[in-house]
DNA sequence: TAATTTCTTAAGATTAGCTAAAGGTTTGTA
DNA sequence: TACAAACCTTTAGCTAATCTTAAGAAATTA
């Protein structure tokens, strides 16, 4: 999956990147206005998805996409905008893009956005199951054995993360990171918690739970035979 | 469904066309008001629906109105115009359209307009029910055991929607960027608002809601069993 | 066994949603 | 045009659900 990232302040643009490429994108980063627009022309069926800054010295965002909306009407583009730049009402019409961000913005956020477009493009299924439990993204339920099962964000959120990972460990750093947006070593017994409450939820009484502890690591769910 | 688009910004035919598709439309787009009434004419009975802009260069939309209805009377025509570039009262009679919207317009606008038509076209009926409370779109109606009960626009519009989506979560951005136009994070509490009005027209005394809270996320209508 | 890590529970802090009310806007009518 | 009515949106206090912290119990490893 390749990004087209135009944006000018260096900060964000390095923190998007790196993000990006953890999550197994390629970014291809242009620092101004006029780059990105050469990047964008000249490569247009190259990208899956580009995110344009809207306020750009020289060349500004949305002068990219109306240049692109021109040659390419499916590649999906995200906006990102500084707080009051923009009026809401006459945004979706005017610019041909497919969704906007106000900085400052969660990454996770971002991430969510992207994943959206891009199912749309791919008609990717959003359907994860282990045994007989399934949740499902798009309609936000999780089901044991058909019967609804209520978790709350956080609950549902981590588990997402276990079940998009299935297989392979979460580390407990990495969970932070996701699911609590926090980038330092906490003392804290948060995922604990809630593991705990999930396997409450979740799991068949007197058998091994379905989410396995890696001491020292993290956790896993197995991934079926 | 096929629909005829012709406009000549090409953001606004993007958007558009996009949106469209997304709904399951076939699109056929024209970006200039010549080549506009050429395929108006050559295929007017494979159109379903036809999108004309009014202020088109050359050929104008009212043009291409004027010649579809001297060969077919059935298409329905949407108009798309600028902000006050047409006279109400008189265009109704002068053109022969059946709608038409001021821009900027909401996409959900647009694509409630063309299913009232289309419906009225193909004689469907359009009726969603939920309990002893029942929605219809044609006549903009609500009743609960039979007795009218009056919705406002807004509470109308997010009623269908929650009906539309029975079984499925609504998101509250989805709501936000369906009924609202609005298409990133913005702390209000509108939606609360109507469901909060919905509820206390439609929901029976003393028992739970049949819209429910789903914490964090948004709102669900039940299936029913 | 001691040390470390994870599990579990419960209480306190926080946040999302509910509701009423007020201000602002639009629409209809005299 | 002015007024009234209907509707939409914002605000703010309240409540209840959810999240976080903390601390002892249990499990695992050295």
């Amino acid at each position: 999956m390749r990004v087209l990232l135009v944006e000018d302040e260096s900060s964000i643009s390095g923190f998007l990147k790196e993000g990006l490429e953890e999550e197994g994108f390629a970014v291809d980063l242009a620092d101004n206005g006029r780059k990105g627009l050469e990047m964008a022309l000249d490569f247009v069926n190259e990208y899956d998805i580009m995110l344009l800054d809207w306020m750009l010295p020289g060349v500004s965002g949305i002068e990219i996409c109306r240049s692109v909306r021109k040659v390419n009407q499916e590649v999906p583009i995200i906006f990102l905008t500084a707080k009051n730049t923009v009026d809401d009402t006459v945004f979706g019409l005017e610019t041909g893009a497919n969704d906007y961000l106000k900085k400052p913005f969660a990454f996770e956020e971002l991430l969510a956005r992207i994943r959206v477009l891009m199912r749309k493009k791919t008609g990717e299924q959003s359907v994860f199951k282990i045994g007989d439990i399934q949740l499902d993204i798009d309609i936000h339920e999780v089901t044991k054995s058909g019967r609804q099962i209520i978790l709350t964000q956080k609950e549902f959120a981590l588990l997402e993360l276990l079940l998009r990972n299935k297989g392979k460990v979460c580390r407990r750093t990495r969970i932070m990171e996701k699911i609590w947006d926090v980038h330092f070593d906490k003392d804290t017994a948060v995922i604990d918690v809630f593991i705990n409450g999930i396997r409450k939820k979740l799991d068949d009484k007197n058998s091994e739970s379905f989410i396995q502890t890696i001491r020292g690591v993290g956790y896993r769910i197995n991934q079926e035979e």
